[in-house]
DNA sequence: CGAACAATTGATCCTCATCAAACCTTGTGG
DNA sequence: CCACAAGGTTTGATGAGGATCAATTGTTCG
C-alpha cells in the first residue's frame, strides 16, 4: 500500500498540470486519487458522458477521438503517461466530455473529482495557471492542425502527424531509428485521410528509405527527409 | 472624459471575460485601459509579435488569421464587440501572438498589459476562471472545425461557417432574412476552400432561393434549408 | 468616368476517396 | 507445432470533388 502511494506521487510529480504546486496541494492530490485500469480497446469515458473526473495517465496509451453523426472517427490527440485528459471536468460541473478516451493498450490512470479540484484550485492558484497554460498549448496545436488540414496535401499532413507522434511517444531504438506504435487506420484518422492513402504513402516512404513499416508499427530511419516533406521542400 | 470612462465601463461589463468580478477588479480595469483605434484593413497586431496586450473589441470587426509559409491565409475566428482577443498575453510574458488581428472595418479596442492582468488575476480568481472557460470553449470550437474540415464536403462546411457567422454577427433585416458582411475570399478562408468554389456554391444557393448575394454581403432567406445542408440531410 | 477591387464562369487537371479483392501477421486452440 | 481465424495491410481500378488558371463581368468609390 505504501508503495502504491509512492508510485502515485511519482506520476503526480511528473505531470505538467501539477508543477509548482504547494506541498500541501500535492499532499492532497496524493491522498485522494481514484485509480482506474482499462484494458486494451476499452474506454475511460465516452463522448458526451457527464464530465465528473479529470484523469492523468499513469501507464499505457490513450486516444481521444470524436465520432461524426455518420460514424466516422476523428482523433484529436494521443495521451501518454504523465499527461492530463478529460480536463473539462475542472470547469463548472454538469459539462460533458467532448471526446471519447479509448485505450490503445492496457492502461492505468489516476482520477480526481472536478469539485475536489476546484476546491484545490481555490487554495492554490498555480493549479489554474497550469491548466490555463495547457489549454492554451492545446488551442495552438489544434489551430496548427486546422491550418495544416486546410492548406497541405495528405503526404505533408501525414509527415507532420508522424513527426508529432515521434516527439510525443517515439522510442529511440538501439539499432537506430525512432519507433512509433500506431496502426495505419489511427494514423489516417489523426491526419484526416483514409487508411488506403496512408498505406500507399508509407509504402512509398519505405521504398525511398525514409521509414521501415510493420503491423501497427513504424520506424523512422531518416527523420531529416521526413522534416523536409513536412515543410514541403519538395516539388 | 467622464463619458469616455463610462463607455469603457459599458464595454467592460459586456465582456464575457469580465463577468462576476469583484467591484474593485472592475474599477481597476476601468481605470487602466489603453484605447487603440485601427482603420479598416489595419492590424492590432501581427502573427509572431510579442504578446504584451490582451484586447477587448469595443467597436468594429476583426479577423484572426494565420499565414502559411507560402502565403496562404487561414481564418481562425471572427471577433465582434465584447469579445476578447490576444488572450495569450495573460499567460507568462514573452509569448508571441499565434495569429494576426486584422480589422474588417474601422475598429476600436481596449487593451491591458499582460503583467497587469496577471496581478489582477492573483487577487480575483474569477478572472482566471473566466479565462479558462473561454479557452475551453475555443478548444471545442477548433475541435469541431477540425472534425468538419476532415469529414465534410465543402458545401457542408460553408453552410456551417455561414450559420456560425450568422449567430455571431448576423443582422436581422426588416424585410426578412439575416445579413452577413463577408467577402467570398474570407468565407473561403474560414471554411478551408477557395474563393472560386465558395462563389459557385453561393450562386447555386441563390438559384435555390436559400440566400441572396451581393458584394461582400450575404442574406440568408431560408435558414432552415441551410441547416439541412449543414447537417447533410441531402443526397 | 475610370481605376481598383470583388465576383463569376468555363475549361482543365490532379489529388485522393472509394470499393473490391487479395495478402500478410499475430495469436489461439487443437 | 501446425492450422486456422481474426484483424491489419496492401494494391489496383475507378471516379468524384474541388483546386487551379484564365478571362470576363460586376460593383464601388474617388
Amino acid at each position: 500500500m505504501y508503495n502504491m502511494r509512492v508510485s502515485y506521487l511519482a506520476t503526480i510529480q511528473q505531470t505538467n498540470l501539477f508543477q509548482n504546486l504547494q506541498p500541501a496541494t500535492l499532499e492532497q492530490l496524493a491522498r485522494n486519487p481514484l485509480v482506474r485500469s482499462v484494458e486494451e480497446g476499452g474506454f475511460f469515458f465516452m463522448q458526451d458522458d457527464p464530465a465528473r473526473f479529470l484523469y492523468v495517465l499513469s501507464a499505457g496509451r490513450v486516444k481521444m477521438s470524436q465520432l461524426t453523426p455518420d460514424g466516422q472517427q476523428v482523433i484529436m490527440r494521443m495521451i501518454v503517461p504523465g499527461q492530463m485528459f478529460g480536463g473539462v471536468a475542472i470547469l463548472a460541473a454538469g459539462q460533458a466530455y467532448p471526446a471519447a478516451a479509448q485505450t490503445l493498450e492496457d492502461s492505468q490512470a489516476l482520477a480526481w473529482d472536478g469539485d475536489f479540484l476546484r476546491q484545490l484550485a481555490a487554495h492554490d492558484p498555480a493549479l489554474s495557471v497550469n491548466m490555463l497554460q495547457l489549454m492554451h498549448a492545446y488551442v495552438e496545436e489544434m489551430q496548427a492542425r486546422f491550418r495544416e488540414v486546410v492548406t497541405e496535401r495528405v503526404e505533408q499532413r501525414i509527415a507532420n502527424a508522424v513527426l508529432r507522434l515521434a516527439q510525443q511517444t517515439g522510442l529511440r531504438l538501439q539499432e537506430g531509428g525512432i519507433q512509433l506504435l500506431i496502426s495505419r487506420q489511427d494514423l489516417a484518422e489523426t491526419s484526416g485521410t483514409t487508411m488506403y492513402t496512408a498505406s500507399r504513402i508509407l509504402t512509398e516512404w519505405e521504398r525511398r528509405g525514409i521509414v521501415k513499416t510493420g503491423r501497427e508499427r513504424l520506424v523512422i530511419t531518416n527523420p531529416h527527409e521526413l522534416v523536409s516533406i513536412a515543410e514541403n521542400l519538395e516539388r
